[in-house]
DNA sequence: CTAGTTGCAAACCCTTTGCATAGAT
DNA sequence: ATCTATGCAAAGGGTTTGCAACTAG
């Protein structure tokens, strides 16, 4: 979770690409990304309507997607494309990249960071001529409490 | 692409999988296998079934949907998720694990294998509880050929 | 004969798009 | 005043499912 400080700085990120980009603040945009930056999970579009909708703040679905897709050309969102076929978006906003690792049994998403990962795909990426932009990966397995079942 | 030997040991795999989960041998799973182990893409359901009409087989598309699945289950195939939006199939069997190197410009796919990042895939997985059964790693970027436009 | 398979079409799910209205600059 | 955003509903694309006819075991 961002302190308040933090928090005003990624919805003037924000705020400033719409700027340059020459698109328009609105109350939907400001709702969308103090909404996302509240949260520290792996949302759907739908996760983000249902917890908008808790909030009695009832935006069509539409204007969500449209959103979320701008809060990843900013660097505010990242979407991940995970197996269960639709795309979930994660902090990226004063966050340093991070990785999952996926329980197959429970489906619990547990997050780690790793340097020298980071720079050993950088470097084989530079091996095949490509300059590396970014990168998923997920690993799948059992975690500890579905292996003793 | 596999020898004949090769190919006729994996049909066999994929025939065995089907006996112990007292399924049925079709020829239309004979020509699936076969033709998906004759390629070496990242194929689609689409692009099977394109293949399979250039050999004037005309299946069902919910045939190849599942028996591509019942492929991916048995080892025979690994089911990619890239950002394209349709599960792509990888071969697995008698294949090294492999990884992408993905163009985002001009969707070019180089693969690589490295055990060093395996290895530290595994390690990461167990140090914090997990059993790894598999991952996915595509490193997106911009290639040569892109980099100099 | 029994149980799984096929192929078709319809249903599904997530996402995108067209369009009239509303709102920002 | 102009031009983008919104919200609705419809369309879209990939995938799954229901079902009658079929076929392997």
């Amino acid at each position: 979770m961002l302190c308040p400080i933090e928090l005003d700085a990624a919805v003037k990120v924000f705020k400033n690409y719409t700027k340059s980009e020459s698109l328009k603040w609105t109350s939907q945009r400001e709702v969308i990304v103090r909404t996302f930056l509240g949260t520290e999970e792996h949302l759907s579009v739908d996760d983000m309507i249902k917890l908008l909708n808790k909030k009695k703040l009832n935006l069509g679905q539409a204007t969500v997607y449209r959103n979320m897709k701008l809060l990843a050309e900013c660097g505010i969102a990242e979407a991940k494309h995970f197996e269960d076929g639709c795309v979930r978006y994660d902090q990226a906003y004063g966050h340093d990249h991070h990785e999952h690792i996926i329980c197959v049994a429970c489906r619990k998403i547990v997050e780690f960071k790793n340097q020298e990962l980071e720079e050993m795909k950088a470097q084989i990426a530079k091996d095949h001529g490509f300059k590396m932009l970014y990168h998923h990966l997920e690993i799948f397995g059992t975690c500890l409490d579905c292996q003793k079942q």
